[in-house]
DNA sequence: ACAAAATGCAGACTATAGTCCGTGGAGTAG
DNA sequence: CTACTCCACGGACTATAGTCTGCATTTTGT
């Protein structure tokens, strides 16, 4: 199974529009360093910075998320 | 302006299908308090907490963000 | 009125998101 | 070789997400 993190689409749209992880950043008002953790999947983003780093690339943040696919995904929610 | 948070999504979805705070937080595997600080707006989710209600309530992450509209959006982003 | 369920809320706590400063290494160009 | 850009990475730090316990209040139902 493909793994899509929040990284792993950011990366691919930062590039696609050819900025530095610093042009983001300061797009975005994050830091140049946590940008780098995202990437890497260290970290685990807010929605607040969803919001940020999609309004800094462009995107919808519902069609960020729908980009990614990963098992977040709760064990328990069987049956109704 | 309409200020739909994820908060007040959540409790929308939630009293839609008839749960609980309690019950939804079982789901998902939170905390019960927190649910609730949630729906207040008292604490922003990372997005690994988004997809774990989003699965609770069966709705795709995507759609709920959707759902959302709030201004967490950033001041810079203006040009390309 | 009463009981029970559901929620608000406070305090104290742990885990982790996010910042800031600096360094070293890889790649590119003069 | 030197200079510059870009990024990985560390350490130390601050802010806040998320948990846990317990109690008061509201709501719902009989």
């Amino acid at each position: 199974m493909e793994e899509r993190t929040f990284g792993a689409v950011m990366q691919e749209l930062r590039k696609g529009k050819g900025l530095s992880q610093e042009e983001l950043a300061f797009r975005s008002g994050l830091d140049r360093t946590y940008i780098s953790l995202l990437e890497r999947g260290l970290r685990v983003p807010t929605i607040a910075t969803l919001f940020k780093v999609s309004a800094a690339l462009d995107i919808r943040p519902e069609e960020f998320i729908a980009r990614m696919n990963v098992q977040y995904q709760n064990e328990n929610h069987g049956a109704a």
